[in-house]
DNA sequence: CGGCGCCTCACCCGTTCGGGTGAGGGACGT
DNA sequence: ACGTCCCTCACCCGAACGGGTGAGGCGCCG
């Protein structure tokens, strides 16, 4: 329900990347790109200065390691997420940010719908981890190795017979189940895509290659 | 189904588009970004060497006026699709743009998700008018030989940002609508396709190619 | 001019959705 | 055995949606 755009700061040393998360940022209304920094150091002088909702960090700046950027940071706003940014899966560096106070690691040939929606899932408050690396993030987990915020197989049923254009109502009855069910897997995989209803849980879900 | 990705040239005088459309070009699986230019010149030229599916094409660059471009280009590759891209509306050169082949224009601050569409649209054959030019584009026609049942520029309008995830409430503030307005067009697009909510309505959008 | 289509907006009403909370049972791994 | 996750279902409530009806303005065509 908050209307307000978060901000987000930006961290690489790719002005390319700066430029393209300004112009992806600036097109939606949910996110507003607040400030950019091209170094560690300026990475946390920024996040002091425009006290942003996200910082959106590359793994690799030229002075320090991310790991270090992250607990700084951390230290002076516990609230901020972080989003770790990398273009090769160095397990140990992601691991040192997660454990850091980061919410996120994501590819830099990740979509730019995807990362949109990861944004908006970090920013309320999931974690969220590529799937090539969530693997050898997690080798535990008790459930059956599924992904960090993949769905599972019920919510993708109910997902499935949304974008076919079933009601609640209808898709109870399609599947046997109560409505109230179906409104809990809704609210469920809602949730997982960022979504605030369901015609924009399939834009999320087409974006993602799901449906 | 799994499509070669169409590939696109884009030229535009201000480098950040160019690094912004790559990154937003690389993040679809559906375009391939091919090449770019900063002027006209290079422009054609570029179309020349590569043969790409889509130009993206600058309304204002240094060297020659988009129309001159869109004709030049034409000349060689008929089945090429144009796209415009301006940040004001400049209604005079966006008549002659149109009038030399193009087969859109999009205004520079269009979304990225948008911007997709459109040229999802394009390379499908249709042609695409962002909504704030296109009334100034048509003052002609009381119903242009509009066929039977098919969405007027409005229901289009709604329709596309339906497909947005955005709400009734929303479609209205960014058309600068009452939300009964909206919900007028929506009932009139919903009953059009057949569909009973704003689901269904994308269900059969998406079957008919309207999206 | 008069009709028609489109765009605009209003009000009312019933249904559906989205969100919050709580809870029980089953499967599985530690 | 315990924890965790998933699936199931319930109730409540406010917001959004879908449908009906009516109406004024505008532009175009006959």
């Amino acid at each position: 329900m908050t209307r307000n755009p978060r901000t987000v700061v930006v961290a690489d040393d790719h002005p390319i990347v700066l430029s393209g998360m300004r112009l992806l940022l600036s097109g939606s209304r949910f996110f507003e790109f607040a400030g950019e920094a091209r170094t560690g150091a300026e990475a946390i002088l920024r996040c002091d200065q425009l006290r942003p909702d996200v910082l959106l960090l590359d793994l690799r700046l030229p002075d320090l390691p991310a790991a270090t950027i992250c607990q700084r940071v951390k230290e002076r706003q516990p609230d901020l997420a972080i989003v770790i940014l990398t273009a090769h899966p160095e397990e140990m560096a992601v691991r040192q940010c997660l454990k850091a106070g980061a919410s996120a690691c994501l590819f830099k040939d990740t979509g730019e719908q995807q990362l949109l929606s990861a944004l908006m899932q970090v920013v309320h408050g999931r974690a969220v981890l590529d799937p090539r690396i969530a693997g050898a993030m997690l080798p535990r987990r008790a459930n059956g190795g599924r992904p960090e915020g993949s769905l599972t197989d019920r919510e993708r049923d109910v997902l499935m017979m949304i974008a076919r254009g079933l009601t609640t109502q209808e898709i109870g009855e399609q599947l046997g189940l109560s409505p109230n069910t179906i409104k809990s897997h809704s609210r469920a995989l809602f949730t997982k895509l960022g979504a605030h209803n369901r015609v924009q849980a399939l834009a999320v879900a087409q974006e993602r290659g799901l449906i």
